[in-house]
DNA sequence: GTACAACTTCAAGTCAGCTTTAAGTCAAGC
DNA sequence: GCTTGACTTAAAGCTGACTTGAAGTTGTAC
């Protein structure tokens, strides 16, 4: 015991072995001891996947998954990094909650007014009852890029 | 008039020319008329993008978009389309909204509940409560790849 | 001795929605 | 004739979180 392969660990945590070599590659996870080449894990690998699991699952991103671990002083409380975290998250989905709203309220307008025959003239409507207006995305479907 | 260049358009309708090339090649917008290899478009260009703006902002996808343009039968009224995805839309958006709901709640419970000094307690605690336990992700942070 | 599964590394591929770059074309102004 | 700027195309790049593929190594079972 002690000396688990890469997938019986990914098996045990429902991760692929794949996921796991990337964690380990980006420095999610530290380097597994080697031998003869391949990777052999204790128990703590489990603690550290825990953590990265249940932060995924509180829709944090890798990167914010770094900070956790390597973002604050060596004294701050585990607790006080959750909870710093936490907060910018929930801000997060407050806009997304918002912006949804926005997008329900479109959809459902658009449910009830239009009554177009054709796209063409729906087009027309929206162009000249949008002429000037900026388009303003309420929801991030995609990346920012550089402009 | 009626013969303005690609970027005359695109200023107007608050987009880059480079978008508007992007929606002619994946069939979004018919191939634009040429004169001597440039682009001349005329006002109707004004109506097609008008629907994919307002549609990008309904948070339709470019594919979804491009099944409210082609995805029905020649007959089917503007109405009806926009009725028959915006529901699609509405449903998708309930379900985000559910996993939202279901990460707050998540997050909240941890800002309270967590008292941990060290990550690595964390870990343990985590992994302990979690035992056995299928991770699911409310929210789709990352595309589904074949498994 | 050899087949096989399970591992290794590194590089490239995936998704969406564009943008950026490279290399070339064209009309207008000097 | 030459420069400049706006255009053209095709191909590659970007983001995040991995997966997939290729080519090589290792330990074990037969």
């Amino acid at each position: 015991m002690s000396q688990l392969s890469i997938s019986q660990v990914a098996h045990q945590v429902g991760l692929r072995a794949s996921a796991i070599r990337y964690y380990e590659q980006i420095g999610l996870l530290p380097a597994a001891l080697r031998v003869t080449g391949r990777r052999r894990y204790d128990a703590s690998v489990f603690h550290r996947l825990a953590i990265i699991q249940r932060a995924r699952q509180l829709s944090f991103t890798l990167d914010e998954i770094r900070q956790l671990f390597f973002g604050f002083g060596n004294a701050t409380r585990a607790s006080e990094r959750w909870r710093k975290l936490s907060r910018r998250k929930l801000a997060e989905l407050d806009d997304l909650t918002g912006g949804i709203k926005t997008v329900r309220r479109l959809l459902k307008k658009m449910m009830r007014n239009c009554g177009c025959q054709t796209l063409d003239q729906c087009g027309k409507r929206i162009f000249r009852s949008g002429q000037g207006e900026v388009i303003l995305r309420a929801l991030p479907a995609n990346r920012r890029h550089r402009v």
